[in-house]
RNA sequence: GGCGAGGUAGCUCAGUCGGUUAGAGCACAGGCUUCAUAAGCCUGGGGUCGAGGGUUCGAGUCCCUCUCUCGCUACCA
């Protein structure tokens, strides 16, 4: 069989958030077919990074008070600890905020430029005049200019299901700053990728590179009318690369993000001595000694039409080497539903591995994926079930009830007459690799349980267990084992790419590591078997529930109480002191009739955050020590805060409006005391206090009850 | 609305070119076994293949109509 090279990549995961299980179906789906073809005895090469750019990560870095750059190195290091977490195996993990990426990026820039694909036109778009940005349709919010409703994004209605102009909406507001945005107009850069219709039309219906439903999908959204032109730059300020030939206009995200695969490609070529080109020119592969490179892409089918249609327009008009295939699978659903955070089912991978084996994850995406993008459900009693039933109780259990009866001897000499069993098992070979190599892992699985019930079935006819008992038997005992471990290792060596770990254990248990697919074909014979250890652990309900219960971020933890809910829980006394200046607090017994203007001002934040991140905030009790006016600041007031001891605070608060001075000396507040120091204007702010209230003479602060002491921490 | 994918046992699904009596796992019932991590093996009950029509000697499979479910509907990560 000849060689392939096959360059892999996975979807480049974004760095605004962790690893959660519903990214891992895809990491595991990739690295499993990585894996196969490794051992396969193809080279193949599997490359991925972090996506870093965009208007989504310059707003988290503001919010967090640290650079992009800060941001971006800590959640990359968390990705690729998660990765490991779960066996996923890169060659190489780049980032797309690299030299590497950027040097491609004008490369690649440079060609549609030459192509003449590059134009330029005048967007309209809504600008947050406070937070200095232009405003992406996800960050607007306001009254659905059809049906009235309230509360809805800039692009369409959940309400009325329309669609609009961000401009149409009723009283629209920044999601970031709360401000009213204002139209404004800047010049963008577009690719014409109508230039190349006729080309993607044949590249996407050919049958060879994409699922038939993706497919009609392209042909019909997209193919049936003329491509509109790509909007490929984005106005400052924009976390990204300046175009060159374009200052103070940036590459939109998603130009950069599929340039990364290269860039991850180009520092694993680096590494290892190789040539770029061999993996990405089109005409450089022609030679005899390095056979043409295949490119499979393995995406979610929500990123569809940047992947097959954005980029094998780019890829072309740059004479790039096109994608031999883009694997899209869909998306996972925990129990019928969409993860939710409030159920507990938005699990990060950490959580995960707190709790469970990578390997049943591994084992249980496996068995359930199939080659088409239908969406993968999780359910917990299965996931358990496939662990004890066929994991553990089918195929571990092999090695496990025949490796005891000839620890420490020897497999026989020669490979005994087992009724044709392990040459049944080694023509399904073929079969398995097929369904492998168009990722239909669910019937890898399923002919794999069919390999397994027949081996436990011979072991239970054979019964070396009561041969045991015989010592003129031990023989034949040996040559049943000798079957049955056999049979074992050959559905590892086809488990292998699923389960890495396992099949290295069952190296260790036959002396003889599996290295080949071939390694199926041909029985052990005459070596030694070590004594027995425990491969993999049953898994218990509990342990999953468990995991479920540390996801679960409560909607109470976001939400307001109801004016019920508060009168319903028990009332603590309010305590009027000198730290409060007065008590919100109703009397006990009386209703508070609130109105909703507070609410419709700032709408709650859609996204949840997890314990976790909530415990990043250090906010402490801390005591007024000073405060002062600042000169030629309108709205600053400077406090020194002392957390108790000698350990002091400067912090410039913007309530002059408010509060005067002396209003404030002598009182407790409560402070962030781990956000990033801030060079103002006037001096260095090293913390936050909390406040209340929408601003000028609606300001309140935060203080605590009465008995608590500077440097308290709030939980 | 348009487009796409589906509807097969109580549940999750397989079913190739149209071809014998429609399959598997789980769950359920009964039996065997006691080597193995409360593991293993055998047997059984359970189906108008969403509905209707058509093509055919023959339809879960091909065609048409209807119905229900899910997903997608680009300058949005």
């Amino acid at each position: 069989m000849t060689q392939r090279r096959i360059l892999v990549t996975a979807a480049l995961p974004y760095a605004n958030g962790h690893i959660h299980i519903g990214h891992l179906v895809e990491y595991i789906q990739t690295d499993i077919w990585v894996r196969f073809q490794k051992l396969r005895g193809n080279r193949c090469v599997f490359v991925c990074a972090d996506d870093t750019h965009g208007t989504a990560i310059m707003i988290r870095a503001r919010q967090e008070g640290r650079s992009e750059e800060a941001l971006i190195a800590d959640m990359r290091a968390a990705h690729v600890r998660d990765f490991a977490g779960f066996d996923i195996d890169f060659d190489n993990y780049g980032s797309t905020n690299s030299e590497t990426n950027r040097d491609l990026c004008h490369r690649l820039w440079a060609e549609l430029r030459k192509g003449d694909y590059v134009t330029e036109k005048s967007v309209t778009q809504l600008f947050d005049p406070k937070a200095g940005t232009f405003l992406a349709d996800r960050f607007v919010k306001g009254t659905c200019p059809k049906c009235g409703a309230a509360d809805q994004y800039g692009d369409n209605c959940d309400k009325c299901g329309s669609t609009y102009s961000p401009a149409d909406l009723i009283n629209p507001t920044s999601t970031l700053s709360g401000a009213t945005p204002e139209l404004r107009s800047a010049n963008h850069l577009f690719i014409n990728i109508e230039k190349l219709h006729s080309f993607l039309e044949e590249w996407t219906q050919s049958g060879e590179h994409l699922q038939s439903e993706v497919a009609n999908y392209l042909k019909g959204h997209f193919l049936g009318e003329p491509l509109r032109d790509w909007d490929v730059s984005r106005p400052a300020p924009y976390f990204g690369f300046e175009i060159p030939d374009s200052p103070g206009n940036y590459w939109y995200v998603w130009f950069d993000a599929p340039i990364g695969y290269m860039a991850s490609t180009m520092e694993w070529c680096q590494k290892n001595g190789e040539n770029f080109d061999d993996w990405w020119r089109d005409e450089a592969s022609n030679l005899e000694s390095s056979p043409s490179s295949e490119i499979h892409h393995f995406i979610g089918k929500d990123i569809t039409y940047f992947h097959t249609l954005f980029w094998p327009a780019m890829l072309k008009a740059s004479g790039c080497k096109l994608p031999m295939k883009v694997h899209i699978h869909g998306f996972l659903t925990v129990g019928g539903e969409k993860m939710s955070k409030s159920k507990g089912t938005f699990v990060q991978a950490a959580s995960y591995l707190k709790h469970l084996d990578p390997a049943y994850l591994r084992y249980y995406y496996a068995s359930k994926l199939g080659s088409r993008l239908d969406d993968l459900d999780l359910s917990l009693d299965e996931f358990v079930d496939k662990t004890n039933k066929q994991l553990v109780g089918g195929v571990v259990n092999i090695a496990a009830r025949t490796a005891k009866f000839v620890g420490g001897q020897t497999l026989c000499e020669t490979y005994p007459a087992d009724g044709g069993l392990f040459l049944f098992a080694a023509a399904a070979g073929e079969a398995i690799a097929d369904a492998y190599e168009r990722c239909d892992y669910q019937t890898v699985i399923r002919t794999c349980n069919e390999l397994c019930d027949r081996a436990n079935t011979y072991l239970d006819e054979k019964a070396p267990w009561k041969l045991a008992k015989q010592p003129d038997r031990a023989e034949e005992v040996r040559q049943i084992c000798s079957v049955g471990l056999n049979l074992f290792r050959q559905i590892i060596v086809y488990l292998a790419p699923v389960l890495p770990r396992l099949a290295q254990q069952a190296g260790e248990l036959l002396n003889v590591p599996i290295t080949c697919w071939e390694d199926s074909n041909t029985p052990l014979v005459g070596t030694p078997v070590a004594p027995f250890q425990h491969m993999l652990k049953r898994v218990e309900l509990k342990q999953v529930e468990a995991m479920i219960e540390d996801s679960k971020i409560p909607d109470a933890a976001v939400t307001i109480p109801t004016t019920a809910n508060a009168a319903a829980a028990p009332v603590a006394t309010p305590v009027q002191c000198e730290t409060t200046s007065c008590a919100a607090t109703p009397a006990a017994g009386t209703q508070p009739t609130d109105g909703p203007e507070a609410l419709e001002k700032e709408p709650l934040v859609g996204e949840m955050c997890s314990i976790d991140d909530f415990t990043k905030v250090d906010l402490r009790v801390a005591r007024v020590l000073s405060a002062s006016h600042v000169e030629g600041a309108d709205k600053l007031v400077q406090l020194t805060l002392s957390l108790g001891g000698d350990v002091r605070r400067n912090v410039f608060a913007g309530i002059k409006s408010a509060y005067t001075p002396e209003q404030l000396v002598g009182r407790l507040v409560i402070m962030v005391a781990n956000l990033a120091p801030r060079k103002m204007r006037f001096g260095m702010s090293e913390g936050m206090v909390c406040a209340a209230g929408g601003g000028g003479k609606e300001i309140f602060l935060l203080a605590p009850d009465c008995g608590a002491v500077p440097g308290q921490r709030v939980h």
